[in-house]
DNA sequence: GAATTCCCGACAGAAATAGTCGTATACTAA
DNA sequence: TTAGTATACGACTATTTCTGTCGGGAATTC
């Protein structure tokens, strides 16, 4: 509950290692399964699903793979996490347009739509670049620690 | 993913339903089973949760039922999401101490802990009375229609 | 044309969620 | 003190969602 799915997770850990690794041109979904520990058939699905929405770029044959399509700073983990599980809302009653299906005064969708949005806000404003270069969160614990 | 439980959904519900009703002494699960369409048994079990953690008071008996251990603007939705699906974290990795057993560098797990204080912090700033009075919410959009 | 790698649909197992059943206990009121 | 109303609680089943696997096909490189 308010929780991502593994699927999530392993398309961020993805996006965050091409983004740490610049200077290949591509890597393999074996790679990546490889460095992490992911089931690779399930990692080669959520990596065709990130290049189908264009977050990432791919390439057949020997010596092919994925590659960001963007820049790490122009990708938000929002965007990652739409392209592989789809839109979200808070409220497990809205899908679609005829709302909550259950009752009409199912009067708690509307605060809790702002809370959804909030919450979005906050996910469109990690970029794959703010994974990558977790030095910043280390950084900031420095300095809270007056060293 | 990312989205509350019908469980947590009925028992805000119930939550605010009993804020609109100050002036019973209390309110039966059937009554709000009724008001909503809720399974009236499961949600029996919801507000047994919430009087254990002591969001509600009961009161067995003829004209028994539920009523708010606090004030509505006392009772976060934080609260409540934490007291029904118990506390929650954003990534699928961390639970517990232990971390992420997939993998030593599962590094996507520091900055999506700031994600998810963030909206364990919107989350607290939701009271029961914010869902209640969602006339709050309609005047907002008048004001943005220019009316 | 052989090796490598992406593409994709269908399926199976596992886990979480939703909902039910039965029984015990507490309280009220006649 | 008995009947009726209502909460308390554990066990169980059903459903859905998530996770992971299998198998065949297409693109690209050497």
């Amino acid at each position: 509950m308010l929780k991502l799915t593994k699927k999530a997770d392993y398309g961020l850990m993805a996006l965050k290692f091409l983004a740490e690794h610049p200077e290949t041109v591509a890597l393999s979904t074996k790679d990546v399964a490889d460095a992490y520990g992911i089931p690779a058939q399930l990692l080669a699905k959520i990596l065709q699903q990130l290049t189908k929405s264009g977050l990432l770029r791919s390439h057949a044959g020997m010596n092919g793979g994925y590659a960001l399509a963007r820049d790490a700073r122009e990708i938000s983990a929002y965007e990652v996490i739409l392209a592989i599980d789809g839109p979200f809302f808070i409220t497990s009653c809205s899908k679609g347009k005829t709302g909550c299906e259950l009752t009409t005064n199912c009067t708690i969708k509307e605060p809790l739509a702002r809370v959804n949005e909030s919450i979005a806000g906050v996910l469109k404003s990690i970029s794959i670049q703010d994974l990558a270069k977790h030095e910043k969160a280390a950084e900031q614990a420095l300095v809270a620690l007056n060293l």
